[in-house]
DNA sequence: TTTAAGATATGATATTTGTCATATATTGAC
DNA sequence: GTCAATATATGACAAATATCATATCTTAAA
């Protein structure tokens, strides 16, 4: 079916360590036992993980990569909702729930990501309370970052949306070893339909903030010059 | 402090079963444990179950009234987050991460709400499964909302938005006796706050919508008189 | 009841943003 | 490497929406 390459197993012993995973709190023992209900893919950018009203079929976890995750709306236009990264799972609601997944997840580049199978997850969720826990607590910070999203986009213009969406890339993906560049490649389409806005706008205002020395565009690559400004763009009390 | 008015406990048994509450799934004794952690009051209109950034001290749950959930943006606007009816509970977020509120609640008409003790729900919560499902498809709901929230305000304009709020309080809250009638009134600018524009332009679109025979403005009630259209003008896809 | 405060209504205008057109740059397939 | 497809860029213009001003209506308080 689909052209996946299949990946040398994880540990995920190491993974879950390594980070700030979920699994974390699980003991040695338990983790050691995902390994024998998952297994591990790459996904090459643009490629689906999963599509909006699929049944799912396991938890993924991001190894590494970048992730969207997004739905269309009414005219056929693509909203972004989330973004992931390593760490991260994703699909974990339609899980919990029984229901079908509501969102796509699409790479953003390739990304080296492990399926853990769908009965084995959601036993261990149920039956642990510290996994319970932590699932519970993931999807209130999903719902919180939606509530913020949500005052946002009510209250503040593109321009200040622009640049809060940059400082949330910052955050998120972090830099390059520059300081400067921010590791994640959004396309200006990609850029809009995340922030809810035209591509023109996007292009538009990048350059804007270009101009004024806040950020630098160097080919696809996004420098940020001046947080402190950028900040003060984005209207953000600290 | 508050000035609550305390009323004649309520009877949990009668209430969880007559409705949608997720306490249904308790068995009966259960239920009629929580009687005897818990008390009710009547919060008038305008006044506040509880707000944002305080700890919480209990579970709300909505006995009769309607209630808004609110948070102040940066400039200092309110943004209505979410909108909750009787058989609700509210604040339960807050209780299950062990966070402060992130939302304020307040009353949009006189409510009769009863407080469920913060440690027993908790307990409770964590206890049964049935219930953490319960609590955890309630979470999952929020932010299928929100979600859908976001897309709205990133790709419809205000008058879709203003059709589709309008459908969206019939949905809730129902209709009056006359089966035209919205049940739930709330001002323009409450409108506004929550479809993310300015008073000014709820008052113009509803009125115009009141023109072309949609709804009718009957001093502070509306009336919803052509379904069909609204929805078109919400421009759904049904 | 009277009055003041707040809510609703409407017009005029400014601003923001989207849309369309077109040019240039970049990328990927062959 | 060449070419086509796609992405980025920019200008001109139109449409949507916010803002400000002011009037009227409604509600709550004295």
């Amino acid at each position: 079916m689909k052209n996946l390459i299949q990946l040398q197993q994880k540990n995920c012993l190491e993974c879950a360590l390594k980070g700030h995973s979920v699994f974390s709190v699980l003991s040695d023992e338990q983790i050691e036992k995902i390994n024998h209900h998952k297994s591990c893919a790459i996904y090459k950018k643009g490629q689906y993980l999963f599509t909006q009203f699929s049944r799912p079929v396991g938890l993924f976890c991001i190894y590494t990569g970048k992730i969207k995750l997004s739905t269309i709306g009414t005219d056929g236009k693509e909203q972004i909702i989330r973004l992931a990264k390593d760490g991260d799972i994703i699909g974990y609601r339609a899980l919990m729930t029984e229901e079908h997944h509501r969102l796509s997840a699409i790479a953003l580049e390739d990304s080296s990501v492990c399926l853990i199978e769908k009965d084995f997850f959601v036993k261990l969720a149920f039956q642990e309370p510290q996994l319970s826990k932590r699932v519970f607590k993931l999807i209130s910070e999903d719902l919180r970052k939606a509530e913020e999203q949500i005052v946002s986009l009510s209250q503040k213009n593109v321009r200040e949306r622009i640049a809060e969406a940059l400082l949330f890339l910052k955050a998120t993906y972090g830099l390059e070893a520059d300081g400067k560049t921010l590791s994640v490649r959004l396309s200006r389409e990609d850029f809009a339909d995340y922030i809810g806005t035209s591509t023109e706008s996007v292009i538009r205002l990048l350059s804007e903030l270009n101009s004024s020395g806040i950020i630098e565009l160097v080919g696809k690559k996004i420098l940020i010059n001046d947080i402190e400004r950028l900040v003060r763009t984005a209207n953000i009390i600290v």
